[in-house]
RNA sequence: GCCGCGUUGGUCAAGGGGUUAAGACGCAUCCCUUUCACGGAUGAAUCACGGGUUCGAUUCCCGUACGCGGUACCA
């Protein structure tokens, strides 16, 4: 009998989600549900010096937003709530004393002067961040160091002390990594990590061991950069919980900045001016708003498509997924090691083909938005469909549909000249007299037989339709683009089209 | 420095002892269109280096280089 799959994102509420933040979610929900899992988030608040308005709030919207809801949270809670290891203060204490009965914790006592005395006497060429490790330990203020007499002392005196793990000497610790595989780890080169914080916060490495173990999370999946005190948490789960019931672990590589190297960070947003969080942040101190991909004008499905094959693909040349194609397909197997520069062409070009795959009612709804903001006027939705219809192939960010499609909301004020006046004549402006003058006889106001309607005028007047089509285009739309001239008068409507061409007939005699 | 993890075109990547080393993004050229896109076609461009093992290594092993991550009472 199979215990059933448990995994938890567990994100330190400090700001924008980033990328990566959102794919270990996406990786996470994923594994999740394909397994017939829970997706659990769990709120590591447990550094209250770095508290930041608005920040939960923002990873709710964020993960709403991406449709990867979780199964239990601190708001919509559940079994094993509390959810937000803040509230959770008192539980962590319990299992750190535990620690120190069984000798694989220790108190200390020594001020961050004393541990930047420390660190700057041992220094040398070869070792130029000593920790507080085997080593040093006994040159410490500890319990280990001053014996148990002392420690008492200082306890009842209520110095401040931390709880420090006891890291063996020479031990080969192994993981196995769903991705890399059996990893070692000699634990005489990991330092004593801080366990339980002078506040009586746990830090990371204990709050998640103890965490992970009372919500049963059954698979530990977190970025690389975890990997390194990995054999903290190894330990822990053997002293604490056993080693055997530890969940399998995998750790998914880092997103890289698009040039040069290192990770992804907000510098990169402002420097090369693009998204890097899920949605737009501001910053509840500073006021400083980093723009996201939402806001940029990005489909939920595309974002996450994207983000779903920025490190993982099937095997097969497929590229294009929707959520629920990727909770079938999705393998943690086949998540590649190596981090992966984002590439922020590529991440357009899966926008655009969510464009051209989403309902029109998904996208009227996201447009509508858009040209509000603009102050456009939309006359009817009917309308609003159709001009979606007629431009969404050359959108890849939601709002080109403005710049793509503002001129089927109002006529042009302004013309390119430049593409007209050289080659205009009176026979141009005769025909095109004319050819408004015979809308009244297109009983079928359609794109084919304005066309034909059109074509044959030009015919009679000794003009080769081409030279006009290119007029006409500038009189409906003010400029060289747009989709396909007859479809555009078409849909304007007989009236408008007649007005526009009117427009820049007035204009002619000047020239 | 030390420890860990990586390394297939510019980027994302498939592949995994014998292949013309897929595909996508981007780029270039052409076609379509007397607009701009879309689409189609074609093209340039890749196995970090050095040793092994092997009849044969991009693929396996060992080094080296390089990159990244970690080295906090941050996560």
């Amino acid at each position: 009998m199979e215990k059933k799959v448990r995994v938890r994102f567990a994100p330190s509420p400090t700001g924008g989600l980033h990328l990566g933040g959102v794919r270990t979610v996406l990786y996470n929900y994923l594994f999740a549900k394909q397994h017939q899992g829970d997706f659990i988030l769990r709120i590591e608040d447990t550094d209250q010096s770095r508290f930041v308005a608005g920040a939960e709030e923002y990873i709710y919207e964020t993960l709403n937003w991406c449709g990867l809801e979780p199964d239990e949270s601190p708001l919509k809670g559940g079994p094993f709530a509390p959810y937000r290891q803040s509230e959770r203060k008192k539980i962590y204490r319990e299992y750190a004393e535990t620690l120190i009965t069984d000798g694989y914790a220790y108190y200390a006592f020594d001020t961050s002067e004393e541990l930047e005395v420390m660190r700057t006497s041992h220094r040398t060429e070869t070792n130029p961040s000593p920790q507080y490790d085997h080593q040093t330990r006994m040159y410490m203020r500890n319990s280990l160091s001053i014996g148990s007499e002392g420690t008492e002392k200082l306890l009842t005196a209520k110095t401040p002390y931390v709880i420090r793990i006891k890291m063996p000497e020479n031990e080969v610790l192994h993981l196995n990594d769903m991705i890399r595989g059996r990893v070692e780890f000699n634990t005489s080169l990991v330092d004593d990590k801080v366990l339980l914080k002078a506040d009586g916060m746990p830090t990371y490495h204990l709050a998640v061991v103890v965490d992970d173990f009372l919500m049963q999370i059954t698979h530990a999946f977190r970025g690389e950069e975890w990997l390194p005190s990995a054999p903290v948490h190894v330990l822990l789960w053997r002293y604490l919980f056993g080693e055997e019931n530890m969940p399998a672990w995998a750790h998914f590589p880092l997103i890289l900045k698009p040039d040069g190297n290192g990770k992804l960070s907000k510098r990169d947003s402002e420097r090369l001016g693009i998204p890097i969080f899920a949605m737009a942040w501001t910053d509840p101190v500073s006021g400083e708003t980093i723009s996201g991909f939402r806001e940029k004008g990005f489909l939920s499905e595309a974002f996450v498509n994207m983000l779903a094959v920025l490190g993982w693909n099937d095997g097969t040349e497929q590229e294009i997924y929707s959520l629920e194609e990727l909770k079938e397909k999705f393998s943690i197997e086949r998540v590649h090691k190596a981090g992966a520069k984002f590439n922020y062409e590529k991440a357009k070009w899966f926008n655009q083909e969510w464009i051209r795959k989403v309902s029109v009612d998904e996208l009227s709804g996201l447009v509508r938005k858009i040209y509000n903001d603009q102050q456009v006027r939309i006359p009817d939705e009917s309308y609003l469909r159709s001009v979606i219809m007629l431009i969404r192939d050359r959108c890849h960010l939601l709002p080109e549909f403005y710049t793509q499609g503002r001129f089927f909301f109002s006529a042009p004020k302004q013309w390119d000249l430049g593409a007209l006046k050289p080659k205009w004549n009176v026979a141009k402006t005769s025909f095109f007299k004319s050819y408004s003058n015979a809308f009244g006889s297109i009983s079928d106001w359609n794109a084919l037989n304005l066309e034909m309607v059109f074509k044959e005028l030009a015919n009679s007047q000794g003009i080769k339709p081409g030279e006009l089509q290119l007029p006409l285009r500038i009189m409906l739309v003010g400029e060289k683009m747009g989709p396909p001239v007859f479809e555009i008068a078409s849909l304007l409507g007989k009236e408008e089209s007649k007005k526009r061409i009117n427009n820049l007939l007035d204009q002619t005699g000047d020239w």
